[in-house]
DNA sequence: ATGAGCTAGCTTTTT
DNA sequence: GCTAGCTCAT
């Protein structure tokens, strides 16, 4: 095997890493070292070098754009025909992969659906409502994170243990239980169930393990700080048999431990797999001296790390500028100016606006529209998260499951067929009785002529569709036609073209879009598989446009200019997550400083506001206690006054006529 | 069953 | 200031 320019392009370190093929292996890399670049050449050598069969890898990442790219970088190196990589994915696909296979060892069905958060939510108030329990003084998101909770842990009902202080906890044990009981009668699984049901299944069938653990030669996980426990045990019982586990990861930027991520299965990875051999990436090929020095002095401030020396060769750059502004609608001003500035020399694509929180893109939106600046917020409600698409796709999982409650009951009464909470109640209730599901049940209502007339008719008539569309699936037509004729019958365009604004031309926009993007697929299986592990089609990428996100959201990316405004004291570091989490509050928001920071390539601008309008009052806000950690001798720190530049709200401007942000429709429905 | 009107609460959100 | 989500009157 000859040596190929990719591997000639590694340096000393990355080398080994790609070399160091058998045992554990635990890959520390600094910000911008490179080690997507590592982990798909390791690929490419592992088929290519040791003759391993594509699908005897396993590689594992956090998000479906994450496995996305790797797959698409792994066969740009090897150029043969596209291989087959079928273990490439994120936890949870290749989770429901597995599950699919071996379903009935936890008791479901292969073909279970998949719900979100929002079915989950919806199941749980549910259960309350039934239950007598007082939604009000608990709120149903809260038992929903301590049930998410308890799978990270990897905790079945039966398996939760409590301290005797929990006794909140110890009532929600009981909905818990009712909770799972429900999902297998339903035969679906929520995200946390995916990867339970799998360790579960390694946990009480060696066989099965043993048949995974024998077959993945070699593991491979990305972003490894950012596991969470039943992870990292869903990790052993693969590596088990081979026990070749590759993981790559950054402590610096675990950045969601709110999610259940445990920094710990990073730091005590050598105490979790004997022997384990472990290389630093500390070279960066990113950024110039002056963002790194920076970024590295800022991170320094944190005790709980392993702590590295990140080097560059590149030149120093211009120094970080750090600007002060009278309040927020400067900071937007002041910031589109210098985008105006330098967008000669650096792309709009290769700008970006990293913030806190999202509420903060919406300055930045009105001035951006104003001055007529293009832009593209990333982030905010996601594609599949849309009701208009989460009502398509539950019409399509009625027809293809008819057990599936949680979508019957999304579209029972929209669009609105004289079904209320009382019909609904009946017929749940029923359905209780006679352990029917809903639809059955209010097929039997209706021949019983149980229901009040009114909702008799859009009842009748729903179920007779429903019965027809299922035939037409079952008869194999495309599922691109059933969803056209879904919407046509049902009546749900209608109701959109009916209410005539732009919100809903928007929907009409997105269904379009969904029908568009159903092409890829060959059936409504693999579909509606997608789809529940999917949160974003990849569109939106055309044009010149400057980026806005969360800090959260930008990991994994880079920019030649970075703006990092908002850097005020309860804004960020945020309040609340000194509030909840104390120190190590204080020390992830500093991680996700550093993760800003490194984002940028050639120019990084941090700001903060003297005054900002937060939650509908003037506040007086102090420069954030970060911006005192940034060294000195690569910083520049100015005052930025703008003159009396005040909104002029009667200009007329034509906007393109894609834009259609939050931002923007606030916009119109101020001017109007 | 449904729309108007009021109130509480307001971070991040890979799947 | 905004808005989701609930209550209450129609």
């Amino acid at each position: 095997m000859k040596n190929t320019d990719y591997y000639k392009e590694l340096n000393t370190s990355q080398k080994k890493a790609v070399e160091y093929f058998d045992g554990p292996l635990l890959i520390v890399a600094g910000a911008g070292s490179g080690k997507t670049k590592v982990l798909t050449v390791k690929i490419a050598h592992l088929i290519e070098k040791k003759q391993i069969f594509p699908n005897q890898i396993l590689a594992v990442t956090f998000t479906n754009k994450a496995s996305k790219e790797m797959r698409d970088r792994v066969n740009k190196i090897i150029k043969k025909k596209t291989i087959d990589l079928s273990w490439l994915g994120t936890f949870h696909s290749i989770s429901a992969k597995i599950l699919r296979k071996h379903a009935k060892a936890v008791g479901l069905n292969h073909n279970f659906s998949i719900i979100d958060q929002d079915d989950q939510l919806r199941l749980i108030k549910n259960i309350c409502k039934s239950d007598n329990i007082d939604i009000k003084k608990i709120s149903p998101n809260y038992i929903r994170s301590i049930f998410d909770k308890w799978k990270n842990l990897g905790w079945y009902p039966e398996d939760v243990v409590l301290k005797k202080n929990q006794t909140l906890e110890k009532s929600f044990l009981n909905i818990y239980n009712i909770y799972q009981r429900k999902l297998f009668d339903l035969n679906v699984c929520d995200f946390g169930d995916l990867i339970l049901h799998c360790v579960k299944i390694f946990q009480k069938n060696p066989d099965i393990e043993k048949m995974y653990s024998k077959n993945f030669k070699y593991i491979l996980v990305d972003e490894y700080q950012d596991t969470n426990h039943i992870q990292s045990n869903w990790l052993k019982h693969l590596t088990a048999y081979n026990n070749n586990i590759c993981c790559v990861g950054d402590d610096d930027q675990s950045i969601y431990s709110w999610r259940g991520a445990e920094v710990k299965n990073f730091l005590e990875f050598d105490k979790n797999y004997k022997n384990t051999k472990i290389i630093r990436l500390e070279k960066n090929y990113r950024s110039t001296q002056n963002i790194l020095s920076a970024a590295s002095k800022l991170i320094e401030n944190n005790k709980n790390r392993i702590g590295k020396n990140l080097y560059t060769n590149g030149d120093n750059g211009e120094l970080v500028s750090v600007n002060c502004y009278r309040n927020g609608k400067d900071e937007a001003t002041g910031t589109g100016d210098i985008i105006e500035n330098l967008k000669k020399k650096y792309s709009l694509n290769n700008t970006a606006i990293l913030v806190r929180a999202i509420f903060q893109t919406r300055e930045f939106e009105e001035r951006f529209l104003k001055i007529g600046l293009p832009y593209r917020i990333i982030g905010g409600v996601k594609f599949y998260e849309r009701a208009e698409i989460k009502d398509c796709i539950a019409y399509l999982r009625v027809i293809y499951q008819s057990k599936d409650d949680l979508s019957f009951e999304r579209i029972i009464n929209v669009p609105k067929r004289s079904i209320g909470d009382a019909t609904l109640k009946q017929i749940n209730e029923y359905a209780k009785k006679n352990n029917y599901s809903l639809e059955l049940a209010s097929k039997k209502l209706i021949e019983l002529s149980q229901i009040k007339p009114k909702s008799k008719i859009g009842l009748n008539s729903l179920t007779k569709l429903i019965e027809k569309w299922r035939k037409e699936y079952l008869n194999k037509k495309n599922h691109i036609k059933i969803l056209q004729m879904i919407l046509d019958e049902s009546g749900y365009s209608q109701m959109l073209k009916d209410k005539k604004d732009m919100e809903n031309e928007n929907r009409l926009e997105n269904i379009k879009e969904l029908l568009n993007s159903m092409k890829e697929f060959d059936n409504l299986e693999s579909f509606l598989e997608h789809v529940s592990l999917a949160t974003s089609i990849d569109k939106d990428w055309e044009g010149e446009k400057v980026n806005l996100m969360t800090m959260h959201a930008s990991k994994g990316l880079e920019f030649d200019v970075v703006f990092l405004p908002g850097w005020e004291e309860g804004l960020f570091p945020h309040q609340k997550s000194i509030e909840e989490k104390g120190d190590s509050g204080l020390e992830e928001e500093r991680r996700l400083a550093y993760v800003g920071i490194t984002r940028s390539k050639k120019i990084t601008n941090i700001s903060f506001s003297m005054n900002r309008f937060y939650q509908g009052d003037w506040i007086e806000s102090m420069a954030s206690r970060f911006i005192d950690e940034l060294p000195n001798a690569n910083v520049r720190k100015s005052n930025i006054q703008k003159q009396n530049d005040d909104f002029d709200l009667n200009q007329d401007i034509e906007f393109e006529n894609e834009i259609k942000s939050p931002g923007w429709i606030r916009y119109q429905k101020r001017i109007k």
